[in-house]
DNA sequence: TATGAATGAGACTTCATTCAT
DNA sequence: TATGAATGAAGTCTCATTCAT
């Protein structure tokens, strides 16, 4: 029983903070009222974490598996490359559609200085293993373009990301076709003609 | 000489601020840091900028600025499409190499309140003209593919910021050969095919 | 014990800050000064007073209190009007004598905007129920000239006011025989001839 | 033509402290606002007034010189006892209701260190001469009680502006009959019966 | 004499962190 | 282990005053 509760009570604790972050962004964060938002004292907090800069870690890590999830969602190896590729174009985009917050606050994740961490950027490489097989297997059958993975990234599905980012942020609208012949030009960076 | 000693504090403040941001990123940014940095009295900043949003709205427009004429230097509108591309790519990557600072906080520019301003955005909609009217008559040539600038610019240009900002946090080596080929690739994105 | 230091504590500020402002005057409190008269450090301050300006609206309510009690002090319904009204003039001059600085300050307070919130000055009614009661009662029998029950005050009490004021700054000296004489003048003031 | 441009300027600052002082209390006066409204550079201000504190005691002097000239504004010595005591009664109950702020500042003015420094009390004496005659002369008649003219003063006068002041503040109305019958009243303070 | 840009101490307030309970 | 009152450094911003022009 107590060891479940020390485990609730952390996660009450990324929970809370997660939560606030999307509404108010990282200035918006104090300790006082994650405490009050995860329904514990703030020196509980302390227990859990060693710090405010442990604790961020802690949930940019957190974010950062909820985010390798469900841009993997549905994907699996033995579907087609392009069609493996258009899910998770897919997923990222309806992930910035339903959790606005998550993607809009991604920047905010990437800028705190934890996100250099030589830890954590391993961590992050391994959660995005569905991404590296992708590409690896893309290169292997001569379809994609012979580059680094995170280049064949940065051309591919930071398209995505950021194309996604700015359509929250209201810069513009996409219908459907739209979205189509986005996916399609960013495949097109990739594959080789 | 005394004419102009205003506007040489106004550009010690912001060059200050820049400064500061890019060292420590935002949360950095204390007006007694900055004050110091700039090498003026906290007060002083108050004659200048009605408060710290409005100071952070001036860096950002002033970055822009930067970004903006770095970005379109030397390029005319009777150059070729293509070479036109290329010299903008290469200065976005060339601007991230050598001014680290400026690209990598590029995201934490967007993050701010006032990235979303209307009268901000208008602005930056201006400094990019050479852009703008790039994508416009590629597609008017039938070469680019005819979807929306913003889009266009989140497959091409966009790209070169992310890899160029990965690039300058040690994410991975490029040597000339793997620019080019990005270049390219970015280049497939948005050409019709 | 530990139950009321919370109390205690407020309580401490409270009287600290009715010390300060009764030695300097408004201008002269801040929250510094306060927070090392009252032996607390200046964030707890807010963790009892919200700001400010909540703090002062608390400390005029504490000072109004404390003068209600001692105006009224051993004064009953049942003793006669010429009794009572004398005691309640030699209460207010007494307490003027004895806590200069709180009768000093009266004006001061009654120059703070929230002296003429609806809800204080309500409660500052209540407060001063006695008076109200020997006001009405007097002109009931006749005794008193039919005014308003203010200016009645205002042309009685208030006197004592005015007068234990001068007296403590030291513009006169006052024997028991004038002061005496002074209580009979303003006798003259309110009752019928 | 210099000589008086001096003089002008000094008055120009001293007006405009009143008027910002009657607008916002004294907190709201700021040297940089008060050189602002007095159309001059903050630095002139210093030269007219060694400090803001002198500044201060100048203006209240000002105010003290206007409100004596309002309140004996008409009365001359060879009138009837009552009808000088009734008009200056109205001269301060009038100067009330036409220019609330200074008198609803008196009380703001009268909490200012400088209110007791000696020098400005005597001045302040000489200017009330004509209420010290009234005084003198109707004891010496017979026809007031044999008080100090301090204590028949706040038994009367004080009366009056503690009256106005609680009339402009709102607490109450008054009509010309309890006006008249509040001027009897105070009246009836002073003299013998 | 007049200016007003510059100063920097000090105002109010927040908040990460500690520690007695 | 959990609490939350207390801390005090540091934040943003104001303003009386000075001084080079």
């Amino acid at each position: 029983m107590s060891s479940n509760t020390n485990i609730d009570k952390r996660e009450q604790i990324l929970a809370a903070a997660e939560k606030l972050i999307a509404e108010s962004g990282f200035q918006g964060l104090s300790m006082q009222k994650l405490a009050k938002e995860a329904g514990v004292a703030a020196g509980t907090i302390y227990r859990y974490f060693s710090d405010k800069e442990h604790l961020l870690d802690e949930v940019r890590l957190m974010v950062s598996r909820r985010i390798a999830d469900a841009v993997q969602a549905g994907v699996s190896d033995d579907m087609p490359l392009k069609q493996r590729y258009r899910m998770m174009w897919l997923n990222i985009w309806n992930l910035a559609a339903s959790n606005i917050d998550t993607i809009s606050n991604r920047v905010q994740y990437e800028s705190l200085p934890c996100a250099n961490k030589r830890n954590t950027r391993e961590l992050e490489r391994e959660m995005f293993a569905q991404v590296d097989r992708l590409f690896a297997e893309g290169k292997e059958q001569g379809v994609f373009k012979p580059l680094d993975n995170e280049i064949l990234s940065g051309l591919s599905f930071e398209a995505s990301v950021t194309l996604a980012r700015k359509h929250a942020l209201g810069f513009y609208q996409l219908d459907d076709d739209a979205l189509d012949a986005a996916i399609e030009a960013s495949w097109d960076a990739i594959i080789t003609h």
